[in-house]
DNA sequence: GTACATCTTTGAGCGCGCTCAAAGTCAAGG
DNA sequence: CCTTGACTTTGAGCGCGCTCAAAGATGTAC
């Protein structure tokens, strides 16, 4: 029995699931493992998310969409619950997740480049077959990173 | 029985794994499921990885790295080894995962920036605490992607 | 000769992050 | 009253990409 308090307003799971870009499956899923605290429900049982719910789950979403393990943010959250006293293991978490982020970017940025190459060397293969010369063809590049840094 | 070319030159699986920054379980793997072909062997079998599988497999790495699933990969190993007529099919292989590599960065660099206001707002939170007022402490703000702009 | 390292194969197992199935509750509509 | 639909819970299942275990072959060192 639901003990909590009683809230008839607020958006139901799925127009949150909808507010956020994620499913009703997630957000009970995440409830579940702690990502999110116990939510507001309705007199009938039914969860009902408020605005700073949504704010949180924005945040979750987003961290999520940059690759932070569930983990991580299972500890993150967990010292949010402990309230201010632990903000600097938090912060600790966000610059270290920062610093991933942009070896990411920097990972993403380098293949771009790499994927400029190989995409106009075919454009180059296709107007020599287009020429009607296939003879002179060349074999394929499949140059790495480090062949265009 | 083995019975395609006996190579004893060439780099051994642990050679070819660290070079490559990946174990030589994942190098089994993908030509198991066909990302790499059949590769070289010495005359006990053993395998021996010349430079071009070198190219390709750095290739491979970086496109994992940016996470283009396996099935597409397969899908342009297999383009590959019919020759220049898969051209066009494969430049837009290449051409969408380049699309998604670039919705990657944009999504890490909102995260990024994001991260970058909720760090400065913890440093703002500990000097407060520094400054034994903690009575003045705000809540924590949550502020999701669209709060940033 | 015999240990040891390095490789081989095949199939199974695992960690992650959902995703779904089953069975049940409740409120509204006809 | 009965159906419909949106929700609830719990536990199981799944897809992905490895990762490993087991059993065996081979080459080198002592």
């Amino acid at each position: 029995m639901y003990v909590g308090i009683m809230q008839n307003s607020g958006y139901t799971i799925q127009i949150m699931a909808e507010r956020c870009g994620m499913t009703a499956h997630t957000l009970r899923y995440y409830e579940r493992v702690g990502l999110i605290q116990p939510v507001g429900r309705a007199h009938n049982g039914h969860r009902r998310y408020s605005d700073a719910d949504e704010a949180w789950i924005n945040f979750l979403h987003c961290m999520r969409a940059t690759n932070m393990p569930i983990r991580e943010m299972q500890r993150y959250a967990e010292l949010r619950e402990l309230g201010d006293s632990t903000s600097e293991q938090r912060r600790k978490i966000l610059e270290d997740h920062q610093a991933a982020i942009a070896e990411q970017i920097t990972q993403l940025q380098q293949a771009h480049a790499l994927l400029m190459h190989k995409i106009a060397n075919y454009k180059a293969i296709e107007q020599r077959i287009r020429i009607d010369q296939p003879a002179l063809s060349e074999p394929e590049i499949d140059c790495a990173i480090e062949s265009v840094g």
